[in-house]
DNA sequence: GCCAACGTTGGC
DNA sequence: GCCAACGTTGGC
């Protein structure tokens, strides 16, 4: 199984929305090699860390799970929608969406000054400077430690 | 709202 | 294939 930390902007989805949903559909990715990590390396019962981008304060809001693996998003090929790629054709649908379903969420949000702060996420990507990737792979460990501090409710970890 | 960082595009 | 310009992301 593996593990991941998708962004999303509060102003569009939300963890309360995930709640309230059960289950959503994550299109409009259109970044490379977060396309590259959906379409090769997402599977069905894969974790993720759902994080609030742009929030004040942005961070860790609960834990969803991979329900249905790659397949293409059709919203490329949606002439006039927003996510509407010319390039896009049901031949090279370019790319791709999955469907994530809700798990969890925290009592607490874990800020991103809590994840720079605890030791043993020094790796992750989302608390590097400059890193805009919106899906990211996390290990296993890195999983483990996000949850205990979410499920904790503390912000200072 | 500002702006640094970065991915993508397109002229050459 | 280089690289400047452009658009977007996202912390602050």
């Amino acid at each position: 199984m593996n593990f991941w930390l998708m962004k999303c902007e509060p102003a569009a989805y939300t963890i309360e929305n995930l709640e309230r949903d059960g289950k959503t559909s994550w299109e409009g990715v259109r970044n490379f090699q977060a396309r590259n990590f959906i379409r090769d390396e997402m599977k069905e019962g894969d974790k993720v860390l759902f994080y609030a981008s742009n929030a004040d304060p942005s961070g860790v809001t609960g834990v969803a799970k991979i329900v249905r693996a790659a397949y293409p998003d059709k919203f490329a090929t949606k002439k006039g929608h927003k996510y509407f790629d010319p390039r896009a054709t049901p031949d090279d649908p370019i790319w791709y969406m999955v469907d994530i379903a809700f798990v969890e969420k925290f009592p607490a949000i874990v800020s991103l000054d809590t994840l720079k702060a605890t030791r043993g996420l020094e790796e992750m990507g989302v608390i590097r400077k400059g890193n805009r990737l919106s899906i990211q792979p996390v290990t296993a460990r890195e999983f483990d430690i996000v949850v205990k501090l979410g499920r904790s409710g503390s912000r200072q970890g």
